[in-house]
DNA sequence: AGCACGCCGACT
DNA sequence: GTCGGCGTGCTC
C-alpha cells in the first residue's frame, strides 16, 4: 500500500477590500499544521507579501488557474474563531461590502500585516557608472549611507513620484536589489524584574553577605536592604521574591543601575525581563455588594429573565434615571455565575469614566474596556486576552466598549448588552463596513445562543416596533429610581419674546433671567447648541454672496479661533476674506450660530463666570474631553457650551438649568429620521438637569412651540411620540415597515455620473418596480470634487430582501461592465 | 484597494 | 524626442 500523497488548497480572506476569496496550496508537509482561522503568509500580485485569514482548507485544484503556494504559517493556533468567519461572511453579504473590507475592520492592526518593499546595495554591483545618471549615484551614495531604505525615500532621493523605471534599471544593472518586508510587528512591552540570585538562597550566606557589603559596598548594601523591603512589604517570601526594577528605582532619586548591575554580577540577586501588560488591569479586587434592586428594578430583572427565557431579545424600557445601569450590573453578575462572557455595548461617547468606574467598582478587573481611542498595542492585548479566555476566567469575561467590540474573539458569550440602542453611532457610514453594531450584536449572539437585552428611554421605532409586535420582549419601567424628579421642561417661544439690546438674539430675556438665577445659586449651566464653529457661513450684506467650498456642494463655516473658514465635508481650510470677493464690500456678516460663537458672546455677558464648550474641536486630544468633565465636575466651569456631546453619558451634581438654544433646525434636518432623532435628543439633553433630590429645569427656545415634537418632549412621552413616528413611517414607506438600501453614485464628471445613474436607475426600476426611487442628488450633491447621485430602494418587510440584493449586485456589475468602472458605488444597508 | 501596464500632452 | 499624467484591468 502506498502513502496516500493528498493536496491540501485554502481559500483565505486577503486583507484588502476585493469581493473574492483566493485560493492558495499548501505544501504538503505542512498539511497538519494548517487550521481554519489562522493566518498565512501569501504572495499575493506581483510582489506583494500580505497575512491572510485561513477560511475554508479543500482538495479542489481550481481550474481556470494555477494555485500559488503560501509561504508560510504564521500563527500556530487560529487568531479567528469559527463563528467570527461566520460573522464576516454574515456582514459581508447583508451589508454589500467586501469580506476583505470586514477583516480589515476586525482585526486590530498588528494582527493586520502587509509587506514594504524595500530596497539594498547589491552585493554584485562592480562599480560601473556609465550607464548611471546623477540622481541614480545620488541613490548609491544614499544606499551605502543608509543600508536599507523604503520606496518613498527613494522617490525623494529623484524628486518624483513615479520611479519604477528608474529602480528597474538598476537591478537590471545589478546596482540594487529590492525586496519585501513585513512591517509594524507586534512587539511585547519588556519590563526588568528583579529576583533572588544564587548567593541568596540560604540564611547563612545572607548574614556573610551582609557584612561583606558593610565593609566595601555601602550602597550595595542600601539597594539591597531596600530590595528586600519592597518584598517583605509584597508579603513575598525572604528568599523568593520578584520586584520590578521601577518598583526599586522609585525609592531612590538617582540612577542605581550601576548597583543593581554590581550585585547581579555578584551573584546576589538576578535581574531578568518579563513580557508587561499594556492594558490598565488595575488590580481591583472588589467585594462590594451588588447594588440592591427597588421594587420596580426587581420585577424588570425577572421580566428579562423571561425574556430569556422564551429566547427573545428583550428591550428594556426605561426613562432616564430609572436605573436601568443597576439592572445590567446584576445581570452580569448571574451571567457570570453561569461562567459565561459579557458584552456590554455603549455609545462611542458613552464610555466616560464615570461609567467604566461604576461597573469596574463592582466588577474590577473582570472588566476591559475597547474603543477607538485605544493605541494598536492595548487593542491587541485585548484581542489576544480574549481569545484565549476560557469558560469560568475573570479577566476578559467583561467587555465593555464601541461598536467595534463585536468584532472581539469571543469564545463562551452569555450576554450582549446594548445601552442606548437607539444611538446613531452604533451605524458605521464612512469606510465600509458599514455595518449596525446594535443589529450585528444580535447576529453574534445569536451564535453562542447568548441572551441579549437592548436598553434605551428613547427607543429607536424599529426596536419599539419589534417590542410591541412581540418580536422582543418589552419591559417599561416607569418609575425614577432613587427620588429624582423629572426635570420641569418648558418651552420659550421666541415670537413672543421682547427685543432686548444688550442680548444677542439666541439668548431669549426669559433665558438670560433664568441663567443668571441658577448661577446667582451657585449651580451651573448647560447650553445645547447642535453645531460646532463660530458660524456655519458668512454673507456679503450687499450682494448676498456665500462663500462656499470649492470642492463640496457647502457653505463653508468659520472658526474664529484660527481665524480659517472651514469645510466640514472635506476638512479643508482656507483664510477669511476681508472683501467679497463679488462685488467688494466689506460688509461681510457671520450668519447662523455656532458654538464658537456663543462661548465668545456669553465670555462678555457672563463675564464673572467661567465658561466653556465642549465640541468636536475642543475634545481633539487624548485627554481633552475627560479634562472638561473633571473642571465641571471641580466647579471650575459654570456654563458648559456644547453639542450633542453634552446629551451623553454625563451625569453631573449641580446642574439646575439645561437650554436648548435652537430647537427648530434640527427638527427641519432632511432625512425621515429627524424627529425621532431631535426627540431622542432633546429629552437626553433633558435629562441632564436637575438630580437626586433636586428638580432641574429644561428651557427650549423655538418658533414652533407648537410642534409636536416639542409637545411629546415637554411630557417626555415616547410612547406616544413612537406610535405618531411609526404612523408617518407606515404611510411613507419607511423603516420599520420598510427595509431601505440607499445607493450613492460618485463621479468627478457630473455628465458621466447623470448616465451612470440613470442607466442604474432604470435597469433596477424594470427589476424592482416602484421600490425604486431617484436617481437623485442628494441635498449636498458634491464632496471632495466628486459629484454624487442616490438611488433609494424600499424593500416591503416579506419581501426576500436576499433575492433583491442579488438583483441590485448584479446590476452593479453590469454597470461596471458597460463602461462605467471609474464610477464609485457605495451601498447602505439600513442607512 | 493597490499596483502595474499602457496610451497621450508639456518639458529637457 | 522623453517624463509622467491617470484610465483600465487584475490580483489565486
Amino acid at each position: 500500500m502506498t502513502e496516500e500523497r493528498v493536496d491540501y488548497f485554502i481559500d483565505v480572506i486577503i486583507p484588502v477590500a476585493i469581493p473574492q476569496f483566493f485560493t492558495y496550496r499548501v505544501p504538503v508537509n505542512w498539511n497538519e499544521y494548517i487550521i481554519v482561522g489562522q493566518r498565512v503568509l501569501v504572495n499575493f500580485g506581483k510582489n506583494k507579501l500580505y497575512a491572510a485569514i485561513v477560511s475554508k482548507i479543500h482538495q479542489n485544484p481550481p481550474r481556470m488557474y494555477e494555485a500559488k503556494y503560501i509561504e508560510e504559517i504564521i500563527d500556530e493556533t487560529p487568531i479567528v474563531t469559527q463563528n467570527q468567519l461566520k460573522i464576516w461572511d454574515w456582514i459581508a453579504d447583508y451589508y454589500f461590502c467586501n469580506i476583505g473590507d470586514v477583516m480589515l475592520a476586525a482585526l486590530p492592526n498588528y494582527l493586520k500585516l502587509s509587506s514594504e518593499t524595500r530596497i539594498i546595495l547589491c552585493n554584485q554591483f562592480d562599480g560601473t557608472t556609465e550607464f548611471l545618471t546623477e540622481k541614480d549615484l545620488e541613490l548609491i551614495d544614499f544606499l551605502s549611507l543608509k543600508t536599507i531604505i523604503t520606496w518613498e525615500e527613494a522617490c525623494n532621493v529623484f524628486g518624483k513620484k513615479s520611479i519604477h523605471k528608474d529602480i528597474n534599471k538598476l537591478i537590471a544593472l545589478k546596482a540594487i536589489e529590492v525586496f519585501e518586508e513585513i512591517k509594524d510587528k507586534y512587539k511585547t512591552l519588556k519590563i526588568k524584574v528583579i529576583s533572588g540570585g544564587e548567593l541568596l538562597k540560604d540564611e547563612n550566606q545572607l548574614k556573610n553577605i551582609f557584612t561583606e557589603l558593610e565593609k566595601k559596598a555601602f550602597k550595595q548594601l542600601e539597594v539591597l536592604m531596600a530590595i528586600l523591603e519592597i518584598a517583605k512589604q509584597k508579603k513575598q517570601e525572604k528568599f523568593n521574591f520578584y520586584i520590578t526594577k521601577e518598583e526599586i528605582n522609585k525609592k531612590f532619586d538617582k540612577s542605581i543601575d550601576a548597583v543593581l548591575k554590581a550585585l547581579e554580577e555578584k551573584q546576589i540577586i538576578s535581574i531578568s525581563e518579563q513580557d508587561k501588560s499594556r492594558l490598565s488591569l488595575d488590580n481591583l479586587k472588589t467585594n462590594i455588594p451588588l447594588p440592591t434592586l427597588s421594587e420596580a428594578q426587581n420585577i424588570a430583572f425577572e421580566s428579562i429573565n423571561k425574556g430569556f427565557h422564551d429566547n427573545k431579545v428583550t428591550f428594556l424600557h426605561g426613562v432616564t434615571s430609572s436605573g436601568k445601569t443597576e439592572i445590567y450590573i446584576h445581570l452580569i453578575n448571574q451571567t457570570l455565575q453561569n461562567k459565561k462572557q459579557v458584552l456590554f455595548l455603549v455609545p462611542e461617547i458613552g464610555l466616560t469614566t464615570q461609567l467604566v468606574m461604576r461597573i469596574k467598582q463592582y466588577f474590577g478587573d473582570r472588566v476591559a474596556v475597547y474603543h477607538s481611542k485605544f493605541n494598536n498595542s492595548e487593542r491587541y492585548e485585548i484581542w489576544d486576552g480574549v481569545l484565549n479566555y476560557k469558560s469560568g476566567d475573570n479577566n476578559f469575561s467583561i467587555i465593555l466598549g464601541a461598536r467595534s467590540s463585536i468584532f472581539l474573539p469571543f469564545k463562551d458569550l452569555g450576554l450582549v448588552i446594548v445601552d442606548e440602542e437607539h444611538d446613531s453611532s452604533y451605524k458605521q457610514f464612512d469606510p465600509a463596513p458599514r455595518y449596525n453594531a446594535r443589529d450585528t450584536s444580535i447576529f453574534l449572539a445569536n451564535q453562542f445562543n447568548a441572551n441579549v437585552v437592548l436598553g434605551s428611554a428613547t427607543p429607536s421605532a424599529e426596536t419599539y416596533f419589534n417590542a410591541i409586535t412581540k418580536k422582543y420582549h418589552y419591559h417599561h419601567i416607569t418609575e425614577r429610581f432613587g427620588g429624582v424628579e423629572l426635570p420641569q421642561i418648558e418651552l420659550i417661544d421666541l415670537k413672543k419674546q421682547a427685543k432686548t439690546n444688550f442680548l444677542p438674539e439666541y439668548i431669549s430675556k426669559t433665558l438670560h433671567d433664568e441663567i443668571l438665577a441658577t448661577l446667582e445659586k451657585g449651580k451651573k449651566v448647560i447650553l445645547f447648541q447642535n453645531r460646532r464653529g463660530y458660524a456655519p457661513f458668512i454673507q456679503c450684506s450687499k450682494c448676498g454672496w456665500i462663500p462656499e467650498c470649492n470642492s463640496c456642494d457647502v457653505s463653508l463655516t468659520y472658526h474664529k479661533y484660527i481665524n480659517k473658514l472651514k469645510c466640514h465635508y472635506c476638512g479643508k481650510g482656507q483664510s477669511n476674506y476681508n472683501e467679497c470677493p463679488a462685488c467688494g464690500s466689506h460688509e461681510l456678516k457671520m450668519r447662523g450660530l455656532g458654538t464658537e460663537k456663543i462661548e465668545d458672546e456669553l465670555n462678555l455677558i457672563y463675564s464673572k463666570y467661567n465658561i466653556a464648550r465642549m465640541d468636536l474641536e475642543t475634545t481633539k486630544g487624548k485627554d481633552a474631553y475627560q479634562k472638561i468633565i473633571d473642571d465641571f465636575e471641580n466647579d471650575k466651569i459654570d456654563i458648559l457650551i456644547g453639542t450633542q456631546m453634552v446629551a451623553k453619558g454625563l451625569d453631573f451634581e449641580k446642574v439646575a438649568l439645561v437650554a436648548i438654544l435652537d430647537a427648530d433646525t434640527m427638527l427641519y434636518y432632511p432625512d425621515f429620521r429627524a424627529f425621532e432623532r431631535a426627540f431622542q435628543l432633546f429629552v437626553q439633553v433633558s435629562g441632564r438637569a436637575g438630580r437626586r433630590n433636586e428638580k432641574g429645569k429644561v428651557l427650549i427656545q423655538t418658533y414652533q412651540s407648537n410642534h409636536d415634537v416639542l409637545q411629546k418632549v415637554i411630557l417626555s412621552d415616547s410612547i406616544s411620540m413612537m406610535n405618531n413616528v411609526l404612523a408617518d413611517r407606515k404611510q411613507f414607506k419607511y423603516p420599520p415597515y420598510f427595509r431601505l438600501i440607499n445607493i450613492t453614485l460618485k463621479h468627478k464628471n457630473i455628465d458621466t455620473l447623470k448616465q451612470a445613474s440613470e442607466i442604474l436607475g432604470n435597469e433596477l426600476k424594470k427589476a424592482l418596480g416602484d421600490r425604486i426611487l431617484g436617481p437623485k442628488a442628494p441635498s449636498i450633491s458634491r464632496v471632495k470634487d466628486k459629484f454624487l447621485m442616490e438611488i433609494l430602494v424600499k424593500i416591503e418587510k416579506n419581501a426576500s430582501p436576499s433575492q433583491i440584493k442579488k438583483i441590485i449586485r448584479d446590476n452593479l456589475g453590469s454597470l461596471y461592465q458597460k463602461g462605467f468602472s471609474s464610477v464609485r458605488v457605495v451601498v447602505d444597508v439600513d442607512p
